[in-house]
DNA sequence: ATCTGTGCAAAATGTTTGCACCACA
DNA sequence: TGTGGTGCAAACATTTTGCACAGAT
């Protein structure tokens, strides 16, 4: 499930990296980074030794080997431990670090990433004043299938397609509460100006919303099985409501004596919040279109900072003359 | 730093093992165990052989190999995975399950056990319906020392020393925070039987803090460095603070109208919380006396909160009168 | 033409087993 | 006295290297 263009791309990168070691690329090289990159999963020498061996049986163990550290040295791929004896390959190209689950009885591999698992893990090495290197966690159980004594094959699905479905989902989500947030907000405020920037930027996120609705729509149109790929990217959906003050929150923290300076500082603490949370977020993303997304959300963020800061100021120059 | 009682615990399970498959005890096995036993850390075949044959050069490598893998079937040790190319046996008695942070340098090993790594890794494998069958988490960086070129020996603790090191400290923040929550509910109880009630149970807790305070010096006295060892048992003391409102958030939440009915009701609610909270603390620690001090201290809550619910009771009585 | 790549076979590494002799219970 | 235990050596499984010949730039 990796597109021609993303093999084309990966094989460049091989290409340049063997100029710059002064290697050369050959048939057989050729032959087995190509099957590397077609094929998902983690990968053994042997399995992909025999992958290779369909194309072109002359090619030998040893040169599989020898090719797998060379895209391992050129960060192409990454050498995982699953515990079952052998050590296995998996792609690196535009995915983000993850972690796995594997059924024991199928060797299914199920792969996530939760932000709030590596913020955690940092807090933790931190205490200790370690670097880190690298980490991983591993969760070794039964998948529903082998619970259910019915075997069913492994679906595969465009990777990037899911972690773009995942950041979807959660920028759509972090839309509506920036809308909501808005239209309250503006409610709230009787000065027009004030009013007004308030209700710019909620059309604003309602243009941004529906452009990220149609993006979903495209996904699901391109790839109709898309939901029912595993959740890769975990992600606490109260956490939005921590930065995003709920419309009866709102209503709560700006009753009564209405302020609207109050307001504008409510909402610019919002959107850096959000800012950080989405660049947080995008870091975790190597080169995705999810990291993409979130990216576009974090500019966007930062973009209705400086319009409300504006707006902050002017308020703040009319009440000192 | 194992002492001689729990190496004899772990041989009389060792010997009931084998009675119960009918093997015997031989010259070697004992010194292989014993060996096992009194080490510290994570340990291969062929570093115990090492040890084994200071004692007794004539031990094979096969017997160390074949003992180890007994001790792992009859739950004395466990097998780990540290990369580093060969199988690491571990101690599981009185030991609770853990994760590890190595040192890439200098193999230094830190163990630690974070509840709410263990919750989110819980969640995350439900939402795959999995069953999980173990789980690890391996962190690989450099160590301050490391970090400082000036590589110094790895202290040597009493393991059960640290858990209950930690089990301690979070047991008596809670004691005081459970004081401070009944000082506090009884100055604003105006009814003496109910103030009573209130009074008594924070004297019964800070009875209990003493206690826990009493038996945190006897252990730095037991251990003088033990406060040097790493932290095991990773706590966000934050936690604390949503199980027990603080002074402030309880003249807050009991302030203009004092309502006994009330006081008492989040004082119960106060109570099923910690006892709960200490329960699942003690259900991470396989026995030790990090786990004995959990249980305790859920028991007294569980007590704190029937005492409660009799006062409740009467106090409802005597309304309905 | 030169220098790297390849495939084979062999070594290295770590784990596991077969077997003849040994020693607990 | 008989079953299981031990040590040795050999088998296994996987990864890694040496080397003579092949082939890319």
């Amino acid at each position: 499930m990796t597109t021609d263009e993303e093999v084309a791309e990966q094989l460049v990168l091989f290409s340049d990296y063997l100029k710059k070691n002064s290697l050369k690329m050959t048939r057989q090289r050729e032959v087995i980074v190509e099957s590397f990159l077609r094929t998902n999963g983690h990968l053994s020498v042997e399995e992909l030794h025999r992958l290779v061996k369909e194309k072109d049986a002359s090619v030998g163990f040893t040169t599989v080997f020898r090719t797998l550290k060379a895209l391992t040295d050129c960060g192409l791929a990454r050498e995982t431990d699953l515990q079952d004896g052998r050590t296995r390959f998996e792609h690196v190209y535009h995915r983000p670090h993850h972690h796995h689950i594997v059924c024991v009885d199928c060797n299914r591999t199920i792969e996530f990433l939760s932000p709030e698992l590596e913020r955690l893990q940092e807090m933790i090495v931190a205490k200790y004043q370690f670097r880190t290197v690298r980490h991983q966690m591993q969760i070794f159980g039964v998948c529903p299938d082998c619970q259910n004594q019915r075997p069913s094959p492994q679906e595969v699905f465009d990777s990037d397609d899911v972690f773009a479905r995942d950041a979807l989902k959660i920028a759509m989500e972090a839309e509506r509460s920036g809308v909501n947030f808005y239209l309250a907000a503006a409610e709230q405020i009787s000065r027009p100006s004030g009013r007004a920037t308030f209700l710019r930027i909620a059309e604003e996120e309602k243009k941004h919303l529906h452009d990220l609705e149609y993006e979903w729509l495209e996904l699901l149109k391109k790839d109709k099985n898309i939901l029912k790929a595993p959740v890769f990217l975990h992600f606490d959906y109260d956490a939005l409501k921590k930065i995003f003050p709920t419309r009866e929150e709102i209503k709560k923290r700006l009753e009564g004596d209405l302020d609207e300076e109050q307001a504008l500082k409510l909402a610019m603490e919002m959107e850096v919040e959000s800012y950080r949370f989405f660049r947080e977020y995008a870091g975790k993303f190597n080169d995705t279109r999810g990291k993409a997304i979130f990216l576009k959300f974090a500019a966007e963020e930062e973009d209705h900072w400086r319009t409300i800061q504006k707006e902050y100021d002017r308020v703040m120059q009319r009440r000192v003359h």
